[in-house]
DNA sequence: GCTCCAGATCGACGGCCATCAATCTACAGA
DNA sequence: TCTGTAGATTGATGGCCGTCGATCTGGAGC
């Protein structure tokens, strides 16, 4: 078998062409990035944005009833959203007889908060 | 016609009945809900988190093809996901010969930062 | 037991998303 | 003008998302 003595496209540009300075990416970050871009994700979402925030304000735990009045959308609908943010970790709920309450989990922003300050 | 007498379920529940305090929804939050959902969204990809990461670090205008070496997608993948970073008004790009830059606007991710704070 | 209610789950629908190979578009160098 | 290249666009595919009506679950009260 002959040897490609081609050169590559890399090689073919010389040294003084660089674009621009070569970006290190450290790798820590990929584990980091998967569990803060599932949170966003869960943010990225004008109602499950909105939950958050009316459950923050409250600073503790609110019944669905009353939260389901408040947007524009069926009850099924708003209790997927509230399934999504919990399965984000951002939210947890309580059943105290036929009411259901959410809050806010402590720390479940603190890693994006974090990251984008 | 005849009158519904029949009390609705709201006001069947007893007042001493009340599953939690009202919770008041102040309307000025939709539109900013809207705002942020939207950069959220753009951000809860591991790959656009990853690459804002890299733009924020850097601290400065990176080239395409220093960007797609550093994940394990093709190149028209990676561009799709720089375009939905330039529409969520996360980033910008400019255009220098053959190379594009791209770069993290400045204030692009502050309102969903003091949100979060 | 029965009925009523709050909330979760299911099933279906339409639409959007992430990904790729193939192609297109400019620009650079010869 | 021709060739090679960087990056964007296109088209197709499979999968996930947001929404709803209908149904299920289980606790409260009679």
């Amino acid at each position: 078998m002959a040897v490609d003595l081609e050169l590559t496209p890399k090689q073919k540009r010389p040294a003084g062409e660089r674009c621009c300075e070569p970006v290190v990416y450290p790798d820590v970050e990929r584990a980091q990035a998967l569990r803060m871009a599932e949170v966003a994700k869960a943010l990225g979402d004008p109602i499950r944005l909105q939950l958050v925030d009316v459950l923050r304000k409250h600073a503790g735990k609110v019944c669905v009833c009353e939260l389901v009045p408040l947007f524009d959308v069926a009850q099924p609908t708003l209790s997927h959203h509230l399934k999504k943010l919990r399965e984000a970790g951002i939210v947890d709920s309580e059943r105290q007889g036929l009411w259901a309450y959410y809050y806010v989990r402590p720390d479940a922003l603190k890693e994006l908060t974090a990251w984008l300050s």
